[in-house]
DNA sequence: GCAAAAAGTGTTGCACATACACTTTTATTT
DNA sequence: AAATAAAAGTGTATGTGCAACACTTTTTGC
């Protein structure tokens, strides 16, 4: 019918969903990276990624592959942007949707991840990656290091509870530079949504520093218009 | 070959961009709006939207949809957001790419936009749009805004030469909010990149009102790193 | 010449960000 | 048990940017 007429007159595309995990580890931020044991561009580095199949939205692809690799389906995840040049991928010509997810590095199934390959290498040191994936971890960290600023976003990446240390050390790693303590401390105990659980960390320090979390509750009813 | 093979086990599916137009004039921002003589959804208001054809890069596509309709193929775009669910167009399944576009709305093509039954509305009134296309304004919009207030991409909505009663009402009009006049030429004044053209626009007041422009050369000078 | 309408112009106070250095606590070593 | 080492924790002074605020100037039309 005509309907159908209407659509089919244009091209259809394969879609695909990249993924940039991060995650937060010995004061460095880290991705998680493919070396590839598959065509095509088999033995190069690469994003996390997939084809989004039939009956499945961009966001549940995006889900579905960072679960496949890292065994967590609840992260922290968020659109990046799409890449739609034609010759982006040099075999057949795919739209891939871009999205950054944060792990707590010590949740992530480590078997899964040897599997498939994969590595976490810290950002200074990333290896070249195929295709535009060079492009979209650029524009990646630049967009969660502005959400970052506008959002505790971070805590995605520590444990349910964490140091003042942790917390300072972790935003330097984003930001890519350094604070000043007392004036982070400052800043943060004016949030009241990240709470002393009472809780002591020795682990880190002879002294012992107190733990933090992030209540979500106060945190949503604070910023709800 | 195994490089095929690869690929074509994967769905393809149809890709759009939907543009979300913006306008300026008499003191109120403007979407550039549909009312659609054509299948799907006829009769019904939309954004200016097309397929993705062969070859065609996203923001090619996007380009071209949005000179098709305004004769204008200069205009200040951006990517907002890919919207992927599978229901989200009834018809079939696309996925849809929203840009947003910036018009000095003296200069599009009245001839075009009569021909493809488009209308400037006024954004408070604009009337309930087909699929999710509604969803895309509101993101279109607060990432407009957001820009608005990091650069100034305001300045496309306006002509070459402007009063700062222009480009304040401007400011108002995307911000939602109402500016202090003298806040506001400080703020000016401290740009060195909008600079006083020496030219005085009468049309306005009876006094006359010094007319200014933007110095895109002094801007990308200031603001690379 | 007066009324109307828009353009143009500075100062003060406040809130927030930044710069800056020493003390406390405790485990380990000697 | 005293010394050492290593990280946690704490306050003040200064500067900067933003917000609040009202009147004068200029010109045209009546």
């Amino acid at each position: 019918m005509a309907q159908e007429a209407f659509y089919s007159i244009h091209p259809k595309f394969h879609a695909a969903v990249d993924c940039i995990i991060f995650g937060f580890e010995e004061g460095e931020l880290s991705l998680l990276l493919l070396q590839r044991n598959f065509e095509p561009a088999k033995g190069e580095w690469s994003l996390a990624g997939g084809f989004v199949e039939e009956g499945e939205s961009l966001d549940d692809a995006a889900r579905r592959v960072v679960a496949e690799l890292t065994g967590l389906d609840d992260l922290y995840m968020r659109q990046v942007h799409t890449y739609g040049d034609p010759r982006r991928d040099p075999g057949e010509r795919v739209l891939s949707t871009a999205y950054y997810a944060l792990v707590n590095i010590k949740r992530y199934d480590r078997e899964l991840v040897r599997a498939h390959n994969a590595f976490w290498v810290k950002l200074p040191v990333i290896p070249r990656l195929i295709f535009d994936h060079d492009r979209m971890v650029d524009d990646a960290l630049r967009f969660m290091r502005y959400q970052a600023t506008v959002k505790p976003v971070g805590i995605n990446l520590l444990p349910e509870e964490f140091t003042l240390t942790q917390l300072q050390t972790l935003y330097e790693a984003i930001l890519g530079e350094r604070i000043d303590k007392r004036n982070f401390r400052k800043r943060i105990a004016a949030m009241d949504y990240i709470e002393k659980t009472g809780r002591i960390d020795k682990t880190l320090s002879r002294k012992g520093a107190a733990l933090y979390c992030f209540n979500r509750e106060k945190y949503d009813g604070n910023f709800k218009i």
